[in-house]
DNA sequence: GTTATCGGCCGGACGGGTTA
DNA sequence: TAACCCGTCCGGCCGATAAC
């Protein structure tokens, strides 16, 4: 197919998407928003909300293939390829707080045999995450219920969407690189070691501490076979959703940033010392 | 100091789709 | 058709805090 354009439906403006996603933030619940009837039209699977999405809000047909969901026509005329995910919130206990991120997201593999050889920007992980349109929903569990069953999943009101491109915040950006750097590091130096196998599955035990905005699950096991992947810290994931909810309707706000740059631990760590010497000296004056 | 409770996080199970 | 891949979901552990 080499030189033609296959037949896709997954080409947006972004004033389309727009338009479309308006219905996500009228409070309906996903089996309102399910013209399609995909919840009753679909064996129950996972995603199944992301599905909802894709079929009954923007008309798509239902594709699992591996690469990004939207492609979103710019300025200049080219597309860009974005990510579509679905996350759920909870409501909070925290201070001035009504909801919160109920997990951390997902990405995609830390393949090992590739990651090695990768540039950061060409790199798989860089490309999830470049370009993401996030739509949030109320995991809605009712009184007592830990656990929604997904039959019940149609009764989760939307709670918006927002776009979310780190690739054009070069702030946020190297704070990723760092992160997959300390991974892909890591990687190369288990390679060199004489057993390879025993060190990859301490891969996020050992590197953890350091990371800002990933972690990574599984642990590498060869059987039964598993293999880690990247994911959003919950953290992460809450910090951008606050972000969004808090500037609704109301002219943007934006969240407390530190005065300083600061990429990684490391990093903080050197400006603490800074700062303890600094005031020590203080002190002893 | 010791035990009970809670909540967050780690990491692995699940299961559908894809690939060899 | 079996192994592999990957996104979602969730059990259970562990550390913090409360209660004794």
């Amino acid at each position: 197919m080499e030189g033609y354009m296959e037949f896709h439906d997954k080409y947006f403006t972004k004033e389309e998407l727009e338009k479309k996603f308006e219905i996500l933030e009228r409070d309906k619940t996903f089996g309102e928003i399910d013209a399609k009837d995909v919840f009753h039209k679909q064996t129950p699977a996972k995603g199944i909300l992301g599905c909802v999405i894709e079929q009954s809000v923007l008309g798509m047909k239902q594709n699992s293939l591996q690469e990004a969901d939207l492609e979103i026509l710019q300025k200049n005329g080219k597309y860009k390829a974005t990510e579509l995910k679905v996350t759920g919130v909870q409501p909070s206990n925290k201070e001035g707080c009504k909801y919160e991120a109920k997990e951390p997201m997902s990405l995609t593999a830390v393949s090992i045999g590739t990651i090695e050889t990768e540039e950061f920007i060409e790199s798989h992980f860089y490309n999830k995450i470049a370009h993401m349109l996030w739509v949030f929903y109320l995991y809605d569990r009712k009184q007592g219920q830990k656990v929604v069953p997904y039959s019940e999943y149609e009764r989760f009101p939307a709670l918006g969407y927002k776009f979310l491109d780190i690739a054009d915040d070069e702030a946020e950006l190297t704070k990723f690189k760092n992160d997959w750097l300390l991974t892909q590091q890591y990687i190369i130096a288990a390679n060199k070691s004489d057993k390879p196998e025993e060190l990859y599955p301490l891969l996020h035990t050992s590197i953890k501490d350091r990371l800002f905005y990933i972690d990574i699950a599984p642990r590498y096991k060869v059987f039964p076979k598993q293999t880690p992947r990247f994911r959003l810290k919950k953290s992460y994931v809450d910090t951008i959703f606050q972000e969004y909810f808090n500037s609704k309707g109301k002219k943007k706000k934006q969240l407390e940033k530190l005065p300083i740059d600061i990429n990684s631990f490391d990093e903080l760590e050197n400006k603490l010392r800074e700062l303890t010497f600094l005031y020590k000296n203080l002190l002893n004056f």
